[in-house]
DNA sequence: AGCCGCCTACCTATCGATAGGTAACTTATA
DNA sequence: TATAAGTTACCTATCGATAGGTAGGCGGCT
């Protein structure tokens, strides 16, 4: 793993912890054995560290996701295939959603980062959108943001009173 | 407006718009006019003042809530009015709830601020139980989480993507 | 030769916190 | 009633730590 990837790795772990005021130059470089100016040669700025962070989140999140009609395909219903993914990042990386954290402090963060975190979720509505048109839901765009809020919401809860019973309970059935 | 009341309210605009990090002694002192030394006098600690600022604010949304049951005999759904509460604070403080966003910072805050979190989503629920049940729903404990969930997830998003049609798209019944 | 990836050695700004002091007010006591 | 003691709500000055960022150097690889 190169240095840039393994900067990102750790800025991820602090971030997805504490929000973007949770990792420092300082912090990731002496992380992965190097000096806090020679971060800045990877990234100029902290707001370009961010900003490909939640960029690259993004890109990763999407394609572990993959599309709704290869699921569907497959037999699977593709809302269980989202909720599994979020299921996951709580249960195995034990973090929250990068960018779920991020949107809550969308107010202060720079420009870049917050358009990287705007992509993120306009993409997650998209795929959520044809995934729920598949399943022949009247109204999919409403269907779509309320199962991106839901899960964020659950992962927020759960990491809060530290039970992943409440993520279980969020996403069952009614 | 005492000075310890003035630093809360600033400390609370900032927080809800950045998270714990998002507000410093110097910057609140600054703001209502005294020095950051002084700060020290009311709140020994940062902690102390994110503490007592979450305790207020949970106690402040408690009181706005009322009860359930007063709802009832007022012949209005208590989920209708929890929900207008939190589109309050979205569209008139345009703002995210203080503890949603601290919540998701849950990992990184001093334990007594994260103590603080804990009970005001654990009140948060205790009280949408309660409305469930005499809404008659059969799994009323569900239907809480699912509600606090989707609503602090909605109010993320909506902030994010700066539309608070996204909020009223979430909480339109399907 | 030239660039890549890192280094040393800084800078300025800001952080939370502490020490010690002061003026104004209140309370207790003789 | 007068004075002493204590409290409240601030102040100035300073601490060590840490933040993001910059200038310029150096070795290794092509």
């Amino acid at each position: 793993m190169s240095k840039k990837e393994a900067l990102l790795k750790a800025a991820e772990n602090k971030v997805r912890l504490g929000g973007y005021s949770n990792f420092s130059f300082r912090e990731l470089a002496s992380e992965i054995g190097i000096k806090s100016a020679s971060v800045h040669y990877h990234f100029p700025t902290k707001a370009d560290l961010g900003a490909e962070l939640a960029h690259q989140y993004t890109n990763a999140f999407l394609n572990a996701l993959g599309s709704p009609s290869e699921h569907l395909a497959n037999g699977k219903n593709p809302i269980e295939v989202y909720t599994q993914l979020f299921r996951s990042a709580l249960l195995f990386d034990k973090k929250m959603c990068l960018c779920g954290l991020l949107g809550a402090e969308s107010d202060s963060l720079p420009e870049k980062v917050r358009f990287e975190v705007k992509r993120f979720f306009n993409q997650n509505l998209e795929w959520l959108t044809e995934a729920h048109l598949a399943n022949g839901e009247q109204q999919p765009k409403h269907a779509a943001i309320q199962t991106v809020s839901l899960l964020e919401g659950a992962m927020m809860i759960s990491k809060t009173l530290d039970d992943n019973s409440y993520f279980e309970l969020a996403t069952q059935p009614a």
